[in-house]
DNA sequence: GGTTTGACCCTAA
DNA sequence: ATTAGGGCCAAAC
């Protein structure tokens, strides 16, 4: 039962259901990695172009996006999130998602 | 191989 | 409320 940390984490964002989001210390915390929040991060950012897995419901603790990837854009996820159904607001360049609302609790 | 760097989060002051 | 620092694991240098 080798299966690495990334894809635990591969596996705990594909659980994430439609038109929800979770954070990324949640999905840290599902995967046996409380603190490791980072790395859940950087696992997304590795992700080739195309992937199934739903990297747009994680949001950081906040319910802020906070992507880093320049080919892809934080209104970009933005747009893909308001596709399933979730508000995302915008002030700014910010874009944020009220968690009260739809953070997903496994 | 050691060091640095992240799509972050928690705690303490 | 805001700031500072440590921690997590993997990749890149």
């Amino acid at each position: 039962m080798s299966s690495s940390l990334y894809q635990r984490i591969y596996a705990a964002v594909s659980r994430i259901p439609p038109g929800r989001v979770v954070t990324y210390g949640q999905i840290a915390s599902l995967v046996g990695s409380p603190r490791g929040a980072r790395l859940v991060g950087w696992a997304l950012s590795s992700l080739p172009a195309g992937t199934t897995v739903p990297w747009q419901r994680v949001v950081n603790r906040e319910g802020r996006i906070t992507i880093a990837n320049l080919n892809f854009p934080p209104e970009a996820q933005a747009a893909l999130l308001q596709n399933e159904g979730v508000e995302v607001q915008s002030q700014r360049s910010n874009y944020s998602v009220n968690l009260k609302k739809y953070l997903w609790r496994p």
